[in-house]
DNA sequence: GCAACATTTCCTGTTT
DNA sequence: GAAACAGGAAATGTTG
């Protein structure tokens, strides 16, 4: 083993740093660190500077060590299971990724398990480490819980569903979670857990500005009325507007404009507007079809989706990934809002392989669970649903994590 | 091939 | 007047 192993400077960073004043801390630290790297040479004296080499010696056949080393316990153990000593060694690590003044921290704080870590609040985070550390350890803490509760809600399914929104907003520029820098290991864990685009093909849909169509002539694939050259000129697609209007009094952020995706239009003039047939309009064949979302490797058979529900749902339930798309008005009652009704119509477009989808229709495949009990009415409300008794996956209790 | 299912598409009328 | 809602009708694609 190498003998700059990060874990193991870290922590001898964070004992040197507080060793000055905190020297309780300090064994605190340095306990937890034999405790966790359990060695069979008790002579090793915690603050001898021969412990690096002493650790490199042990016995490291066990995961954990491993695993910690790299830092990757924290992704593959729920923060409500983790140890007082797990919560030591990610304090420390934190400690030591934002610079923080190891020795203004209080001991009493150090000493918690992570059941009791998980129940506190940014707002008490703050106030126990400090603005700064606290902050970054809330943040830290969010992101190990949302992994944790991929894994055990996750399907495939969802996890296309939180990797549908992580390239949907990565394209719009989003500061995802999953690229927030904590630590390089941390950071090459969220990289291969989000790493997604291999199962899940979403390369094909660029988001770039709109090429005036004046410069660029796009063919439509199965859009071939008149009405539709008319709506996409009016911005359809051109993403230039797709929060609902009442988005845009307050709730969401009025400064948020996202990129202009580029379609393919057909530009085909009609003098006036032929009244369409009832139903929806049969699909040209595929081997007419120019279409920029065909995937040549997509399955003759397409695997089974998520419905359209469980797409919603997988959106509430991530809130630190659907950046103001959606929102919980009763988060107990399963009452809940649109914020940008035509981008979450767009993002179920993309996942349906469906590049004219909007809000009208997603909002008529929602009133179709009113009857199967899926969603309730909320009557009065605009872009305000609520999960019905036979929708299931998003209550806290079912979860098991508050948001 | 067929039926069932879950949408998708379009429409008209109503409400906010 | 525009956007959202409501729901009928007919169509598609997938699945069993």
């Amino acid at each position: 083993m190498e003998c700059c192993e990060p874990g193991v400077l870290i922590l001898l960073c964070v004992v040197r740093g507080i060793s000055m004043s905190s020297p309780c801390l300090s064994s605190v630290l340095t306990n937890a660190n034999l405790t966790m790297y359990q060695t069979s040479a008790p002579e090793v004296m915690p603050q001898q500077s021969s412990l690096l080499p002493s650790i490199s010696s042990q016995q490291i056949s066990n995961s954990a060590y491993t695993s910690s080393i790299s830092g990757q316990w924290y992704g593959q153990i729920s923060p409500h299971c983790w140890t007082e000593d797990n919560v030591l060694e990610w304090i420390s690590d934190n400690v030591e990724s934002t610079k923080f003044d190891a020795n203004t921290l209080s001991l009493a704080y150090c000493t918690m398990n992570g059941a009791t870590l998980c129940q506190m609040n940014q707002d008490q985070m703050i106030g126990v480490f400090g603005l700064q550390l606290g902050q970054h350890l809330h943040n830290s803490l969010q992101e190990y819980k949302t992994k944790s509760e991929l894994q055990i809600m996750s399907g495939p399914e969802l996890n296309e569903t939180c990797q549908l929104l992580d390239n949907f907003l990565d394209n719009l520029n989003f500061p995802l979670l999953s690229t927030i820098r904590i630590g390089q290991a941390e950071e090459a864990v969220c990289q291969r857990d989000f790493d997604y685009r291999n199962d899940y093909d979403l390369t094909s849909l660029t988001m770039e500005p709109m090429t005036p169509l004046g410069d660029t002539e796009y063919l439509s694939d199965n859009q071939s009325d008149s009405e539709y050259s008319s709506s996409s000129n009016s911005g359809m697609f051109g993403f230039s507007n797709l929060g609902s209007p009442e988005s845009g009094s307050g709730e969401s952020d009025p400064e948020f404009s996202y990129p202009l995706i580029s379609t393919h239009i057909k530009m085909e003039k009609v003098e006036s507007r032929l009244k369409r047939p009832r139903g929806r309009p049969p699909k040209l064949s595929r081997e007419h079809s120019n279409n920029m979302y065909d995937n040549p490797k997509k399955n003759k058979h397409a695997p089974r989706g998520t419905h359209l529900w469980e797409f919603i749902r997988d959106i509430l339930i991530h809130p630190e990934r659907n950046q103001g798309l959606m929102k919980w008005e009763d988060r107990r009652e399963g009452v809940f809002k649109f914020l940008k009704s035509e981008a979450v119509a767009q993002m179920w477009g993309q996942k349906k392989k469906n590049s004219s989808m909007t809000y009208e229709k997603l909002s008529r495949a929602m009133r179709y669970y009113y009857k199967r009990e899926i969603l309730e009415r909320v009557d009065g409300r605009r872009l305000v649903y609520k999960f019905g008794k036979n929708s299931s996956g998003w209550k806290i209790e079912e979860i098991g994590i508050g948001m």
